[in-house]
DNA sequence: AAAAAAC
């Protein structure tokens, strides 16, 4: 059993900055997928969300690496600028200590300063397949002395759009080239899909049997009306939470969300693919040190992204495919620790929390919300007719799990279980002065007053019927397993 | 059907 850091030969200097960064022992995924990188192999790693994937290819690409060679040695793709920069920011504080270059290469950033900065000779390069794409087209990154190419998120980088590019960078690769594979979520279909750039991989895939941690636990709610905010509203008022995620299908809602919530008190800020470049990953830092309690986000956020103490995690709209939302859960309950995740259905996709309970092997629990609590459906009935049941009452900040594990007992935010957290939403929300003032064309007239365009989108929204995911229906229509009897 | 990723 290999337990320690010393035992997976890893140099000194590595050793030295997992030591600082108290990191004390290699996970599962790690102790795996050390050895088989190091050993020049191809590599598929599948292991759960939050378990450390990013050190597990990181500490062996750098621990190979030889400083006075001043070429690009490895890569590493991922699929979002936010997700590269979060690596890149790993990968630093490592290879700092061993003398090692990292450098970004990503959309939206100055390409000019970019191919002046590769005249430094970075080690190691990470990047969006976009741009590093365009770089090796223009023939201003060359990549044939690089040895291995990591493709994090590899299930969404095969997925159509990005293959293409994906594609054109392993090849630029010399033909020795070494290609892993992470993600925790990679299908059988990807060996097939991708399995021709391969030789003989190494196959790892941590826990199997539980595709999505157990220190998460799984709530879904139902929206009466066609308006969520009332639902997602009061929910996030009576959970409380220090910091939230909230997860919409489009952009085109986030807007009017993002004016309706800061008018509810809390501090929202939106994140989306489209939004200018510095604002998001401004938007980002700012929700990852806690100065902003709420983020709306598409699913640019659902992969990858590491916050330091996140309990919630709010699909405001349900996700399209099983695979993301073990993406979007995985935001939360992070190594070992515990999160929530609530998704909100309509009585049209209702059915959606059974199905996702069976296809992930978890159990997604219902919660109903009464007099600013979050209590089960049964509570609710005893509650009715004997309001001052101890047990209906609850905290009414917790999920109302009962005998379940506390999930916001974890390690929240400094003062998060406290009833004054200053950092907390307690009281703020629903007292007037906690309320902000709202700039013109903000607000709930903003809610009203979409333009011409964007009130047709909506209709045309409407008219679709658009409840369920397509999956799903696809699913029902093709009489498979999924057929509803 | 949408989001992301390039200019």
């Amino acid at each position: 059993m290999v337990t320690s850091w010393e035992q997976l030969e890893l140099r000194s200097e590595l050793i030295g900055q997992l030591k600082d960064f108290e990191i004390t022992e290699p996970t599962t995924v790690q102790q795996e997928a050390i050895p088989a990188i190091a050993s020049g192999r191809d590599l598929y790693a599948r292991s759960q969300t939050g378990t450390g994937k990013t050190l597990a290819y990181l500490l062996p690409l750098l621990n190979r690496m030889d400083a006075a060679v001043p070429d690009i040695q490895a890569v590493v793709l991922a699929p979002t600028q936010e997700l590269a920069m979060q690596i890149v920011r790993v990968a630093e504080r490592y290879a700092e200590a061993c003398g090692l270059r990292v450098q970004q290469l990503i959309g939206g950033a100055a390409l000019k300063r970019q191919v002046e900065k590769l005249k430094l000779k970075p080690h190691l390069i990470v990047g969006t397949p976009g741009r590093i794409n365009e770089l090796v087209g223009q023939r201003k990154l060359k990549l044939h002395n690089a040895r291995t190419i990591v493709i994090d998120e590899a299930d969404q980088m095969f997925e159509l759009g990005s293959t293409k590019e994906v594609e054109t960078v392993i090849s630029a690769l010399g033909p020795d080239r070494q290609i892993a594979f992470f993600s925790a979520t990679l299908p059988e279909e990807m060996e097939r899909l991708a399995g021709r750039w391969m030789k003989e991989p190494v196959r790892i895939d941590v826990q199997p049997e539980h595709r999505v941690a157990e220190t998460i636990s799984h709530y879904y709610i139902f929206s009466e009306g066609r308006d969520k905010f009332e639902t997602a509203k009061k929910l996030l008022h009576a959970f409380a939470p220090s910091s939230a995620l909230l997860f919409m299908n489009d952009t085109d809602q986030i807007a009017n969300w993002e004016a309706k919530l800061s008018f509810e008190g809390f501090t929202v800020e939106s994140l989306y693919g489209d939004a200018d470049k510095l604002k998001r990953s401004q938007t980002l830092e700012r929700f990852r040190s806690g100065r902003c309690q709420l983020l709306l986000a598409t699913d640019v956020a659902a992969r990858g992204i590491d916050i330091e103490h996140l309990p919630l995690v709010l699909n405001i709209d349900a996700p399209q495919d099983p695979d993301r939302y073990v993406h979007r859960a995985g935001r939360t309950g992070r190594m070992g620790r515990e999160g929530t995740v609530f998704t909100i259905v309509t009585f049209r996709d209702s059915y959606l929390a059974e199905k996702l309970s069976k296809r992930l092997g978890i159990e997604i629990k219902e919660r109903v919300l009464f007099g600013g609590k979050i209590l089960a459906r049964e509570e609710l009935k005893r509650g009715t007719r004997n309001s001052s049941s101890p047990r209906s009452a609850g905290t009414g900040r917790t999920p109302a799990t009962r005998g379940d594990k506390d999930v916001r007992s974890g390690k929240g935010r400094s003062g998060d279980a406290g009833k004054g957290a200053s950092s907390g939403l307690t009281g703020a929300p629903s007292s007037p002065a906690g309320r902000k003032e709202l700039p013109p064309g903000h607000g709930r007239e903003a809610v009203r007053k979409l333009s011409p365009a964007k009130a047709k989108a909506e209709k045309e929204k409407e008219r679709k019927n658009k409840g369920a995911p397509k999956w799903l229906k696809a699913k029902r229509e093709n009489g498979s397993e999924d057929q509803q009897k």
